[in-house]
DNA sequence: CCGGCAATACTACTGAGTGTCGTAGCCGAC
DNA sequence: GTCGGCTACGACACTCAGTAGTATTGCCGG
């Protein structure tokens, strides 16, 4: 009966991100580069503690969105997958639980502003010159 | 100190669906009726209690993602929205969560199969056949 | 060489959300 | 009037995000 078990889903990055876990990530994300805890602390706003950095950093890195490694006494931590991959994923996800990712896809583009269909017509466009291979 | 507040994001249909909350909506999708707790359990695969269903459907009406209203002793409910303006309301959602809409919109299309793309491409070029007067 | 400080890592607590059902209440049938 | 079924709500387990306390450890000054 007590069996909710992991149902709930386990795809990579299917999970929304906290708020602070979204912070933490846009900081990771805006440096690049490997971070310690405590650069991650200084660099996020509001007056957290520091062990709560550390804490939300350790299970973003047991979830395998981040990576660490040592560094002295401390770990450093870094994206596994860039911004935009990451973000590309999770509406992949999305749009991978609707049962009819075509007609929903028709939806979400009418909501897009001019400047995000651009890009995306862009993107499109670049890519069927980009070796053309969809049969068009 | 203990103030996790509702920060967590509010933003309608921003949290990712339960198993059974994904397949109870899905039902209601496919009927696109108002249904009993009785009819949609009998649908939903699984032998989960009818109390289960239940529980699932009252919550997702607190949510605000169904509505319902009395029929008889029960309650009977109905999603709010379509499900294609759901999950394009959803994939808002998550571009809306990035920092960079546009590179994320790029990403996301190179994941997209073909047919997939095409119907976006189909889609961009209605509307801007269409006058070019979207929704803003 | 040793004690203390600062920094780090693990554990713990809390509140929300979901899956799951038990149980009380009500309504009609007999 | 009583019984049985159906309905609604409440309750419990488990997970996860936010938050921080606390034990541990490395290093520096005396």
């Amino acid at each position: 009966m007590k069996n909710p078990k992991e149902s709930t889903s386990l795809r990579f990055g299917a999970r929304r991100l906290g708020d602070l876990q979204h912070d933490v990530m846009e900081t990771l994300w805006s440096d690049e580069e490997w971070l310690t805890p405590r650069q991650v602390s200084e660099r996020v706003s509001g007056d957290r503690a520091y062990t709560t950095i550390m804490t939300v950093l350790r299970r973003l890195a047991e979830q395998g969105i981040l990576e660490r490694r040592r560094r002295g006494r401390a770990f450093e931590y870094r994206a596994v997958l860039t911004h935009d991959d990451f973000y590309a994923d999770r509406l992949a996800n999305v749009l991978g639980d609707s049962e009819n990712a075509e007609l929903t896809l028709a939806r979400f583009v009418d909501q897009l502003t001019p400047a995000q269909r651009r890009e995306i017509a862009n993107r499109l466009a670049t890519d069927e010159a980009d070796g053309g291979r969809h049969g068009a």
